[in-house]
DNA sequence: ATAGCTGGGTGACTTTGGTCACCTTTTTAG
DNA sequence: CTAAAAAGGTGACCAAAGTCACCCAGCTAT
């Protein structure tokens, strides 16, 4: 168990001092989670910081009718931001966040997140980096909300999830990209048959191929 | 010089401890910003972190074609949750940051956050507390953009000025209005109509008051 | 007093995007 | 194999909001 820990922190955090890397070997334990299973729901309690080591996460906000506005995905090296810091004051989360694969965290009691930040200078960077990234992440979100068209929107939606599966084939329907988008079906799939007839991708079922 | 320094710690950061403030008074200073002076400008770098004592600062994202986007207020006892960030790593900004009145602002060497945050707990709480106030008035400002239309969007933005300038008479242009949720004069105006018409404001040259 | 500026009102029109109804094709469950 | 579900296409229509043109009222500087 402790041996995988460590494993993980050579592979996603080398940047982690020996000591820090120990400590964590001692408190940390590895959570996982299966495809498709919420991993957090909002108005939900923190009692663990996670970093994901395994998989990927989708982290949205929920609208009052039940609407889901996708942010962002964290990846293995990643840290949920909200985790950080909502854990030191036992405040409730305002995001859901669902794993989309096969989800392995590592996962920190709360309790020792004091400790952490001022004994070990790389977690403390570690987290400020952890912020500034989320926080940059949900500002080009709202960027492409406040300035840019649905089309606009959709490519920068697509390109972000080609950077993440590096992958030119795109395993997602019209529906979920609706859904992320806060759209609905016909007007993406309208959208979508634009891109094609201007060469941007090739539309199969249940998939989408970036050409370009 | 640190006599006011000293002042305003106890005013506005009551929760400082004693041997933080000592050290805020030797290393900190006072800047003055005249109304409407730029703060700071996309893409500039930060050289100290900014703590406002006194006035208001506005807080807005620029778009591609130089269009505004309000994001929020800072008031006194608040601190630039991107100067705490970027300041760490010499980042540059990616919001601007405006003046609308008189505001003085105290200053703290960004050289000195690393020690700050590990010697004094209260301030590394303040700064948790700053970044996760301000990624949750970033997520309300993202719900109401993604989930409302223009109608509701405006009714949010005016409780938000109610609220923070505490007088049931608002001294603001449509145009403002409409630059600040990036909208057009005509359109903002004829919602006002509407609010009027539903009893919910009075609508004069210049400002707006509120009623109910 | 007059000219010009600023704030605001209004109608006509257009575009974008959401909705509805209904269709076809492919996949999957029984 | 057949029925149902899932994915996607399509045209008609509608509503929200942006744009344009033009108006008027009130303030201000000369």
């Amino acid at each position: 168990m402790s041996q995988e820990v460590s494993h993980y922190i050579d592979q996603l955090f080398p940047q982690f001092e020996p000591a820090l890397k120990t400590k964590l070997i001692e408190i940390a334990s590895i959570k996982d989670f299966t495809d498709g299973e919420m991993m957090m729901e909002t108005g939900q309690y923190f009692r663990s910081t996670m970093l994901i080591v395994e998989g990927k996460v989708k982290l949205y906000r929920e609208g009052d009718e039940g609407d889901e506005f996708f942010m962002y995905y964290l990846e293995p090296g990643d840290a949920c931001a909200l985790s950080l810091i909502c854990a030191t004051k036992q405040e409730t989360s305002q995001i859901k966040a669902k794993s989309v694969e096969n989800t392995k965290a590592l996962t920190i009691p709360i309790a020792m997140m004091d400790q952490l930040m001022r004994e070990y200078k790389t977690w403390y960077y570690f987290v400020l980096e952890t912020y500034r990234n989320r926080f940059e992440e949900l500002l080009m979100v709202l960027d492409s909300i406040a300035f840019k068209a649905l089309d606009e929107r959709l490519l920068f939606y697509l390109k972000n999830q080609y950077k993440k599966s590096k992958n030119r084939e795109l395993n997602i329907t019209h529906q979920e990209i609706a859904n992320d988008l806060n759209s609905s079906r016909e007007v993406i799939s309208r959208l979508l048959k634009k891109l094609e007839q201007r060469g941007e991708v090739l539309l199969h079922r249940n998939s989408i191929e970036w050409l370009k």
